[in-house]
DNA sequence: CCACTAACCTGTAGGC
DNA sequence: TGCCTACAGGTTAGTG
């Protein structure tokens, strides 16, 4: 489900509503996540008060008072929603469309504005994982991070010294966190269309000879940020199940230019080509083969 | 170090 | 309807 911007639409939706709260309990349904959650975690949790919610990559950052971080992953299909939240809040709403069986983690909250309020963690495929650290800087899961993709950071240079000499496709290069962290496989197809490159071309042919950045490279940057900011912006993207922590649904599906859109004509203006799907490391790609140049 | 595959787990959509 | 297969927004361990 989630990439860069569905992580930040959950992260914008869940501050307003964690930041100054009180744990006051925390039920532990089911432990076996992607990683077995800490048996411990309820007790060390329980009278913290959240400081603040970032995120980084596709992780959420809860700052706890303490001075703990409790770091959430939404693997494919984690989600957040507060129970009761149409009750508290009638002008929002809630679909329920989740199954209560894959409700693993409840948050019972007291909010000095907002009241008593019920965090639910789901996750049907148990791919996300959450974990305690006492300092953010020890956590192992977000040491070896590429930048940010919306960062100072992420530039044609710093792209350059890592894709020199590599011969893996562009898409693959996308997707790897140690390059660039937070984007997945939609938007690596969609940042791709917007920089006319083909996925199959290998990423050490954006490097020039001395190192420096060639300007497909900067185009590549470009769509990357371009499609990002535009997502977030919609608050992410509802294929089947995603939702904002208010149950929301994102809107950038509506404005994908390939991703899901095998044989439809390609929205660059003047191009006559047709979207391709092809499969690249074991994942759909979706791409033009006219305006998209190796 | 690099490139690629299989695996983790559940739900759903589509073909027959 | 049921059965079967393919596929899904992610990451990582293992293999050359």
């Amino acid at each position: 489900m989630p990439e860069l911007p569905e992580v930040e639409t959950v992260r914008r939706g869940l501050a307003p509503y964690l930041e100054g709260a009180r744990i006051e309990a925390v039920r532990l349904n089911r432990a076996d996540l992607r990683f077995a959650l800490p048996a411990s975690l309820p007790a060390e949790l329980a009278g913290q008060v959240v400081d603040s919610v970032g995120r980084r990559a596709k992780y959420l950052l809860f700052r706890l008072s303490g001075g703990k971080t409790l770091l959430s992953h939404l693997g494919m299909t984690g989600s957040y929603r507060f129970a009761d939240f149409a009750y508290k809040d009638p002008s929002r709403y809630y679909e329920p469309s989740q199954n209560e069986k894959h409700d693993h983690l409840v948050f019972e909250l007291n909010h000095p504005v907002h009241g008593r309020l019920r965090l639910i963690y789901n996750d049907a495929r148990r791919f996300g994982f959450i974990d305690l650290f006492a300092r953010e800087e020890d956590c192992p899961y977000l040491a070896g991070l590429g930048p940010e993709p919306l960062g100072n950071d992420f530039n044609a240079a710093g792209l350059a010294q890592r894709l020199r000499g590599r011969t893996a496709p562009l898409k693959a290069v996308l997707l790897d966190q140690r390059v660039v962290a937070g984007i997945g496989n939609i938007y690596a197809s969609e940042a791709l269309w917007r920089a006319h490159l083909h996925p199959e071309l290998a990423a050490g042919r954006l490097v020039r000879k001395d190192g420096a950045p060639g300007r497909r490279l900067d185009d590549l940057v470009h769509g990357v940020r371009a499609v990002l900011i535009e997502a977030v912006e919609a608050g992410g993207s509802t294929l089947r199940d995603f939702r904002a922590a208010d149950g929301g649904p994102g809107y950038f599906q509506h404005h994908f230019a390939v991703y899901d859109r095998a044989g439809e004509p390609c929205p660059t203006p003047g191009c006559s080509g047709v979207i391709r799907r092809i499969v690249q490391s074991g994942r759909s790609s979706f791409f033009c083969p006219v305006c998209q140049k190796r």
